[in-house]
DNA sequence: CGTGACGCCTCACGCGACGTGAGGGTCAAG
DNA sequence: CTTGACCCTCACGTCGCGTGAGGCGTCACG
């Protein structure tokens, strides 16, 4: 099989039949054969135009704006090129959107009602705006929300104000030993370990130092966790894991 | 200054003043009260809720939807935490596609055309027809079963590494709810059930929480399964089931 | 007191990127 | 030769506003 019909690529590269026939319309991507009864047939280099024009959309590209880059002469890599440093700048921007929620939830905890500025600062400007696409079944039913949700609704402001103390506690013991030039193994980084382990198993739940050990696995194969991580300190993940298992190896026994 | 009109808000949080009557027309934000001229004043109130509106509106939600959320009885900490987590989401949504962008780059630098193949793995949410005998006799044609092979086939080595890990992680989560003490419908043990539940969703095929349901019973059923549990805590394997009915429970409502 | 300039108001049509039928032809399998 | 899945072309609907048009309100300046 060397060509494609219209539903045939839609399947394969998740789009609908009628964003196909739309993108004809247009002249954006016209399939480059027709059979005689008049059906759409992609060929292979239909496919990569399209592979370009869909990662393009995820981006929020608008179509004109697309046609206009494609109908330039650069290559396939030069697209994938342009794409990651696009989607590396929404990450930016999204990171920002956290830090930003996070200085709103502190203050809410500590009851400060929000000031005009405090919104001004938070949320008015320094975005460059429009993010997201797609994900629609995803709003209120994800993991991550009902989790936070159901684990700090146990605590009170007072609480949260603790725990967020401890943990900085806990972090800057970590970056310490780090900085220092302790390795790994050292007594510093084994300490920083056990309060670790400690904060969590006195907060949120029983951790033993087997169970720690996957955690600590977790924070460097989970991009999710080592990005706070390394924003803290470039190297850190890996370090915290290594003086998790080294604090786990004194306690064998 | 107590109240501020249209065009001050929309420079305060960067929307247009025609936003503001769009959203006063469908009456996602109406302003508390109207001068005699009938000029939009807006409150700290209307500001609070219009923030919210705006991320929300960042990160693509419809505004029907917004309206929804908005009419719940949360409050503003609950909100920052949902957009927190779906932001969260987002990241790694595309930190997912900067991954998919590298390796299509790896391919084109090694001058390798890209392949229908590569094309479904990289970009598209693929399909596959394909049929085993083993399992066919347990799980018959289901769907569950099609999609299991198609979403691991894509898997690596490295990926499979990262799927045990995260299933161990779920197990440790069962364990440490059993050995605290925690009753099965606890919050621990349940949200260890849902994370089972997203666990499998997210690796092998689609699975709500009925068919979750069916899943825990079969643990205890199926003393192949039963065995597996049970050797990493006795009794854990009820435990499982019961925290997972308790889980489906809850998200009923 | 008059006069702009500017901000606010209410219609009301336009637009981008499709969604969603209606009405009808095509094609492989049984 | 039927059946059902898939394809075609209109063509109107939707969502979240953008963009005037035409007119009133308010305030500083002359």
């Amino acid at each position: 099989m060397t060509t494609w019909t219209v539903g045939q690529v839609a399947e394969l590269l998740d789009v609908t039949v009628r964003t196909l026939h739309h993108y004809d319309e247009i002249g954006l991507l016209v399939p480059s054969e027709r059979s005689r009864a008049g059906y759409r047939l992609y060929t292979d280099e239909d496919l990569t135009r399209l592979q370009q024009v869909v990662v393009y959309r995820r981006l929020e590209m608008p179509l004109d704006e697309i046609a206009t880059l494609l109908r330039g002469n650069e290559d396939a890599a030069d697209h994938l090129r342009r794409q990651r440093a696009t989607v590396m700048t929404r990450l930016d921007e999204l990171r920002e959107l956290v830090s930003a929620i996070d200085r709103a939830l502190e203050r809410a905890m500590n009851d400060q009602p929000a000031s005009t500025e405090d919104l001004k600062d938070l949320f008015g400007d320094g975005f460059t705006d429009e993010y997201e696409q797609e994900a629609q079944e995803r709003w209120g039913e994800t993991d991550a929300w009902k989790q936070s949700r159901s684990r700090t609704k146990r605590y009170t402001k007072a609480d949260w104000e603790q725990v967020k103390q401890e943990a900085d506690a806990v972090n800057a013991a970590f970056v310490a030993a780090l900085h220092s030039g302790a390795p790994a193994t050292s007594e510093a980084a084994m300490d920083a370990a056990e309060q670790h382990r400690r904060h969590i198993d006195d907060r949120f739940y029983d951790l033993d130092h087997t169970f720690h050990r996957g955690l600590a696995d977790m924070y460097v194969a989970d991009p999710r966790f080592t990005k706070t991580y390394e924003d803290l300190a470039p190297g850190l993940a890996a370090y915290v894991r290594d003086a998790i298992h080294a604090n786990a190896d004194r306690h064998r026994e």
